[in-house]
DNA sequence: GTGCCGTTTTCACAGCCTCTTCACAACCCG
DNA sequence: CGGGTTGTGAAGAGGCTGTGAAAACGGCAC
């Protein structure tokens, strides 16, 4: 799965930044890889808590900001200056290589 | 959904100009969803109000005069030129591509 | 069991964005 | 004209998001 400069094995538990290994956590990478395999599109607190939580999103739950926020970080050290993740007020986040 | 050159789909939390996405808030959204599901008719205040806010509409409230203000802006910086939305004094509000 | 260590979750606060309301200008129609 | 209706910029309040840090959790070695 590739995004830009960004490649996702999730079967290998791996992701490429220009080729070179992210160190991410499961979580993070569970993150990256709903966010991948939805980019381009919105998506919402919900669909990515319900899909890398497993469990019913429960309003004012952070976790899924604070994963944006570690992923954001990471990316930006292996890739600086990319803009990757995208806030949409009021709807969620969006993936894109733009 | 589709008004001439307008495309919305509210369940992805975009609306396209000529393809191109706009950049609407959620309340734009949807307003503007409410006036596409109607196109071509009259829609008074009061059920844009009702379906928008999702309560009953006080007279004298004038924010769905203020939101019709920003999609036209919004609507004319995408598509010059163009008058999607049209006023019927004492009635409401059209939406239509003509 | 105990201690360690990396991860996940929660908390708190700051900063930003949107929504609502207001005020006044412009407009419509009798 | 005159009175009501609509257009719209501006500002404050409130809600949403960004994020560092603390607390809770869980696996592993001993």
């Amino acid at each position: 799965m590739v995004v830009g400069e960004l490649e996702i094995r999730p079967t290998e538990y791996l992701a490429l930044a220009s080729g070179r290994p992210l160190r991410l956590t499961v979580r993070e990478l569970d993150l990256l890889t709903a966010l991948a395999e939805r980019h381009g599109r919105i998506v919402s607190r919900e669909e990515l808590y319900s899909v890398v939580w497993e469990e019913q999103y429960r309003k004012a739950d952070r976790s899924v900001d604070v994963y944006i926020a570690r992923l954001r970080q990471k990316l930006d050290e292996a890739l600086p200056g990319r803009a990757y993740i995208h806030t949409h007020f009021g709807f969620g986040y969006r993936l894109s290589s733009d």
